[in-house]
DNA sequence: ATGTGAG
DNA sequence: ACTCACATA
């Protein structure tokens, strides 16, 4: 996925939520108030999940994190249909910089200020400065157009068969599974999110140097036959960077993991999302008296202290075990 | 060590 | 919410 936010849309406040998530994303990355924006975020979680619409200030202020000043906007809004605070957002230009700069991936909010400082106000200024930039912002600024490009589902599974081709033929005991929205059957995708475990490696042995090697292999083998073509950043467990199909295709991005083979079936399930149905699955595993994370599946005791985590085969296993209805991928939105 | 950023 | 990788100090 790009850095852009996407937003529930079937909440009867929806338009309060969003009016006040646009100006915690402003107090986030323009003014660096950390209190402010937490403060909108809070108030637009209670906001989303309120069941009826709010028709005034006054009601709003009832709810857990709505004051005055809040209170007060959602008037302004049911008012006049806008907000002068948000009008003047719009025409700062200072706010545009920022917003436009952090689109290049590795360009946060403190970095986009400071260029902002130095007069760099754009994308196209920035092509000028790339001595300003790490190696992983350089990369990005490089392929801001291609990044920001969909991926069609059917390029995924292209490049899935030469990543299943190049590994296999590595190590035929390799498990390779792409997650994310291609998982879900969505028709396309921000980005190729992919996990890999091998049978003889769990999280109990732990042989740092193999394990190091092995990812470090892995993406020294599809570099060689011409998939990846960048790195960001490469761990022992994560690899960050992006691939190419070939010179007819945008260069994508490609993020591969190295999961322990005993933790593989909870960390697909987790980055196969959505992140919507994750939360629905972490809390209905509290309610069974479980705790699920990306690597385990744990009950939790009386005492409240997690205990060992649960034997695990299959994503199945994990419904199971906390008597969730199994979902396929396609069906958790 | 600490801060930044990604996901 | 939490973890990982990186850059800088």
């Amino acid at each position: 996925m790009g850095k852009r936010k996407a937003s529930d849309d079937t909440n009867p406040n929806h338009d309060f939520c969003e009016f006040l998530s646009e100006l915690a994303e402003y107090e986030k990355n323009v003014t660096r108030d950390i209190h402010r924006y937490s403060a909108y975020r809070k108030a637009v979680s209670v906001l989303a999940s309120h069941p009826t619409r709010i028709t005034s200030g006054d009601e709003a202020r009832k709810l857990k994190g709505i004051g005055e000043k809040i209170a007060k906007k959602i008037d302004e809004f049911l008012q006049t249909g806008k907000l002068r605070k948000l009008e003047a957002i719009h025409s700062d230009s200072t706010n545009a910089a920022i917003n436009e700069l952090t689109r290049v991936t590795g360009i946060g909010p403190a970095k986009a200020h400071s260029l902002v400082k130095e007069g760099i106000t754009s994308i196209e200024e920035l092509r000028k400065h790339t001595d300003k930039l790490t190696h992983h912002q350089i990369v990005g600024l490089r392929h801001f157009e291609d990044f920001e490009k969909k991926i069609p589902r059917q390029e995924i599974e292209q490049i899935e068969s030469v990543i299943n081709k190049e590994l296999k033929a590595m190590d035929h005991d390799l498990k390779i599974t792409i997650c994310g929205s291609y998982r879900r059957g969505k028709a396309e995708s921000g980005d190729i999110d992919t996990l890999i475990t091998h049978p003889n490696f769990t999280s109990d042995k732990v042989d740092k140097k193999h394990k190091n090697n092995m990812l470090k292999n892995i993406v020294t083998a599809l570099e060689k036959c011409g998939l990846v073509t960048e790195t960001l950043s490469l761990g022992e467990s994560k690899f960050m960077g992006a691939c190419k199909l070939d010179l007819e295709h945008p260069t994508r991005r490609l993020d591969i993991r190295l999961i322990p083979y005993d933790q593989y079936y909870c960390c697909i399930l987790y980055f196969t999302g959505s992140d919507m149905f994750n939360k629905e699955m972490r809390t209905h595993a509290l309610e069974k008296g479980f705790t699920l994370n990306e690597y385990a599946l744990r009950p939790v005791g009386v005492t409240g202290v997690p205990g060992e985590p649960v034997e695990i085969h299959s994503e199945e296993d994990i419904f199971d075990y906390m008597d969730f209805p199994y979902k396929k991928p396609e069906e958790r939105g």
